[in-house]
RNA sequence: GGAGGGGUUCCCGAGUGGCCAAAGGGAUCAGACUGUAAAUCUGACGGCUCAGCCUUCGGUGGUUCGAAUCCACCUCCCUCCA
């Protein structure tokens, strides 16, 4: 019995809440492997850190036992979830699905056991379903239910548009876990209104309803909003490990405790210790060294975690050049070319005007020497090291 | 189908005939300070052959010496009525 309510407690472990408690609890002490399922759009193949808060959790179901079900929306994929963005998403055809379905597994298998997850696909039913089917599963709620759905009241009453197959998300959703059986499923905090429809629509079924388990999203660099590719703040699990060291490097001290907490497989009196250690002087830095180091090895491995901390200190505390710089060669019309045009044809800089900029603030470097001149002409033959700011650099050879 | 309101540079949002590349805020970028942290300060923030020039304010076409601002049509969104 105390297995269970043990179990209990690191499934409960950085989840935001369960809807209900009491039913999981119930659940695990049956003893069988429970249906866990998990829902992605198919959309968006590229896995960053906030959807691995997820599938950390998917990965402690799944060392307990119980059974993974990875479902891939690619019916649902076709509405998109309803944020107000993309109203109009061009539909993805079956070769695209298909192809954003491997990537998915290539990457969540870096966390997850793939022999023991099930990967679904949700129009496999929904398919079936037909028109008269998706008019009777409308039928089943009503406009001013959908209504309270935080999202779309926002939507409505800041006179933004909501489309009528938007309201049929929630739905799709919930069918899901109907067709599937599912016993928990895991979505993220703004996932709430969905996951309860589950449970709706399977009571309905005459199914016992599915356990509610949200995660909370996690905050991306800037630690305000939550991390997406669209914002641009987030780190890739297919990132460099160069890259996921400066990444890791430059959140907040702050941000750094909640990667801890949702991100970390550290134990949590480890954990606690840093803590500790921190708040008796231990310099923040080296702890979220550590965390870096952690994630680059799960998603690379120990070397590579090693090598990007061994480039770091060059780079940072030594001030030595990167070692993976891109080289490029950029060819001239006359046998030289502008400093501003070189800067843009490397991709140091979007336009010749931010260049000028660039310069004009003392951010553009050759050969670690500041370039002051903005009309400098950059004769061909010549081969140097050209910095923008901080992070940008390049080896360019002038043809 | 009818009546009204609205669409401004990445986002929010000023601007109702020249002083507008367009206020202010946010985001972002750069510099300083640092631990590539935070906070703070400074500056930039349409493009270019860059101390000058060119193109933008939902779209098209007009009026005018001159339009983001006025007119016509179109388009999209919102509210109310049916």
């Amino acid at each position: 019995m105390t297995d269970v309510s043990q179990a209990f407690d690191e499934l409960k472990r950085g989840s935001d809440e369960i809807l209900l408690e009491d039913e999981l609890l119930e659940k695990l002490k049956q003893g069988k492997p429970l249906k866990i399922k998990a829902g992605f759009d198919p959309t968006a193949p590229d896995l960053h850190l906030g959807h691995t808060v997820l599938i950390n959790k998917l990965r402690q179901f799944q060392q307990q036992g119980h059974e993974v079900i990875f479902l891939i929306g690619d019916f649902t994929g076709m509405i998109g979830d309803p944020t107000g963005k993309n109203v109009t998403r061009k539909p993805l055809t079956k070769e695209d699905v298909l192809a954003n379905a491997e990537t998915y597994k290539e990457q969540v298998f870096k966390i997850l056991d793939p022999a023991k997850t099930r990967v679904e696909f949700n129009s496999t039913w929904m398919e079936k379903l037909g028109a008269a089917g998706m008019l009777k599963l409308a039928s089943r709620q009503t406009v001013a239910r959908m209504m309270e759905r935080d999202d779309f009241k926002k939507r409505y009453a800041g006179g933004q548009a909501i489309a009528i197959h938007e309201f049929m998300y929630p739905l799709v959703q919930g069918w899901d876990s109907v067709a599937l059986e599912s016993d928990v499923e895991l979505g993220g905090t703004d996932q709430k209104f969905n996951l309860l429809m589950g449970r709706e629509l399977q009571k309905s079924e005459g199914q016992r309803p599915q356990t509610v388990l949200m995660m909370p999203l996690l905050e991306g660099l800037d630690g305000v909003q939550k991390m997406s590719k669209s914002l641009n703040n987030y780190i890739g699990i297919t990132d460099s490990p160069t890259e996921m060291f400066g990444k890791i490097m430059s959140i907040s001290d702050v941000l750094m405790w909640r990667y801890f907490e949702l991100l970390s497989f550290k134990a949590i009196d480890v954990i606690e210790g840093y803590k500790n250690d921190v708040a008796a002087g231990k310099n923040p830095r080296d702890v979220k060294i550590d965390l870096a180091k952690e994630l680059i090895a799960r998603f690379h491995d120990e070397d590579a975690a090693q090598a990007a901390h061994q480039e770091f200190i060059n780079r940072f505390q030594k001030g030595a050049l990167p070692d993976d710089m891109p080289e490029l060669e950029i060819s001239t019309e006359n046998g030289e070319i502008a400093i501003a045009n070189l800067l843009k044809e490397a991709s140091l800089v979007a336009s010749t005007s931010e260049g000028m900029r660039m310069i004009k603030q003392g951010a553009a470097k050759l050969e670690g020497e500041k370039i002051t001149d903005n009309k400098l002409m950059v004769a061909a033959g010549t081969t140097a090291v050209f910095q923008v700011g901080k992070r940008k650099f390049a080896r360019i050879t002038v043809k």
